[in-house]
DNA sequence: AATGAATGAGCGTTCATTCAT
DNA sequence: GATGAATGAACGCTCATTCAT
């Protein structure tokens, strides 16, 4: 009976997925999801309490994974050699694609299909939060840097990662290209920040 | 009659940008929209066929406008001198700019606001046309690129210069970040980019 | 297995008791019947056909007690010296009375409960046979009455018993208010019943 | 228009009222309402908010007619000669006669079909403002009663001018019977509810 | 006998769109 | 051209009842 249970409702969890990443949070349809589910509208409902709640259910554990990752940063600028920005960019990119790696399509979700959801602030959220991360490796370095650069360059690595994380299937090629991806982000950061003269 | 209706026309084009703007094209109401506007929803729908297409109409022009910018790079290619994708780039931020100065609530919707419209597509699309300039740039120039690391850097420099004139108000400080941006992405791309050995 | 099925039986009656009071019979909820009865649902069904059969079940001995004791004002008049209405009346308070000490809240929940239910109708009903009974008492002692006022008066009595033996826990109490509703009710009817000149 | 929406508003009203009478409001279908109105349930929800705000706007005028008749008793009290309970029951009499005559059905359903909705304690609040009221009265004139007791007259009064109000058509007989019931509920009051040596 | 998962019709309500005036 | 009343399909959700085990 409880293998059954957990059976239906993973049956309803990847049809919601596939719901919301069509069609959006407000696009979805509960109707749809159950169908797909080959489940009854009632039984999704002995399963979830409201859309929200199945947005919420597919969504909530890779949130909690990048907002803990987002937290650590105190004991991986405490403990590691591998300071500075490269070394924080590094573990970030290390955790985002850990969580990927499990809750991949789910993280596209809330990050690109949450309009709607009380999940819709994700993006601006993690934004947030990497800047603020940045802000205080660059400070303890006695680097200036623009808030309004530095905020873009935060969505920009966020978001970028999320694109190779996305394309690139080859697990090689991928770590090969996130390296990359870093160079080309934070290698010699400091002077292409650096206010003109 | 024609003065009067291009007036009415106008007053719902600027209540739909407010309501898309707000809630986003699923989440938008037609009936708030004419209230808005002071127009009754029956008149509404004499000047638009359907909320899709009110959506289109406010932001056809941004989107016209942003696919001619990427059309014309081969007459930016043969008449000018500063070339290179760094002169691309300039060329791109400037265009963009432009547009934004025009448009620039506009194009802050169809970026960001559209999911459930015809055009919920705009970002990819303008994604990959970005990509192709400096794909075709970089090949004239004899730079190998990778290409999921190249379209990442095309959505991150849109997306960054999106954040930019919506951010900055201080023209001065808006063409100076602008500068900086435009180095940080693309100064020494070359290098940055090469394959490591 | 029968003894056992008894049991069962009784706790579902027990629980939908509880339930009908608290939620009136269109509010009730066969679920929640079952989960305070510690029985599934599926089980409830094999005691009961429907949610009507369970209230019918609940309140079927109170209604057949209170039709009963109606009915049987053909044995109390030819037996009894203690003749009229006050006689009737008080046979009525005190069958009444001994109902309600063995079918109290049932008794409540068909007089208050109950509609939406088949025995919506049973505050009418009693009220009507109550009303009979008086007027063949009246029409034996030749005192002529409106039938109007004689319902009324029958409805009155009914209720004001019903209040009494909810609120008074006190049995010597509650014995002398109900003697003294008679009084209220039926001293000297006649006369405050008679067309006025 | 103006008209027409008035029309459609009265109609709708009529129809619910037809409606809650006969299933109550728990067992009222918003949708049934609509049909016999001859309006599609989107346009009923353009005149009522919700089925709770139906029969809200019902069922208030004689909610608030009742409520200001037991208010106004402090005016009553102080300025007339006819005092008394006999005096107050006439007054109280006389006023839900008056809410009956415009408001009939509509006093019919708050007193009887309002079970879950947002006046479902109209019949015990009612009883229970007449009880304070004829207290109020009785302690002025030094009789002393059980609150019991009092408490099942009052109910027992009201409801039973709602018995007559619905029952008898013809004004005088109307006017008549009242008086009587007047007569059968507080004449010699004192010492019918006196306490039994 | 018993479970509780499953069903599905139907509820109150919304909103893009149409139509009578 | 303009109004805003009217439509009705469809939404998220509930709950009495049934069924596989």
């Amino acid at each position: 009976m409880q293998y059954q249970k957990e059976e239906v409702r993973a049956r309803i969890l990847a049809a919601a997925l596939d719901e919301f990443e069509t069609h959006g949070y407000l696009g979805a349809q509960v109707r749809r999801i159950a169908e797909r589910a080959g489940v009854s509208t009632g039984n999704l409902y002995r399963y979830f309490a409201s859309k929200d709640d199945i947005f919420d259910a597919i969504v909530r554990a890779s949130y909690e994974r990048i907002a803990a990752l987002m937290a650590d940063a105190s004991s991986f600028c405490s403990g590691s050699q591998a300071r500075g920005i490269r070394g924080l960019a590094k573990h970030l990119a290390a955790g985002i694609a850990d969580v990927y790696a499990t809750h991949g399509r789910q993280l596209t979700v809330i990050h690109e299909k949450s309009a709607g959801s009380r999940h819709e602030d994700f993006l601006p959220a993690v934004t947030r939060m990497i800047h603020e991360r940045m802000r205080i490796e660059l400070t303890r370095e006695g680097i200036v840097a623009d808030d309004t650069l530095l905020s873009l360059i935060a969505a920009g690595f966020f978001s970028g990662m999320a694109v190779l994380l996305r394309t690139v299937e080859e697990p090689k090629r991928l770590q090969e290209l996130i390296g990359r991806m870093l160079v080309f982000f934070f290698d010699d950061l400091e002077s292409r920040l650096a206010e003109r003269q």
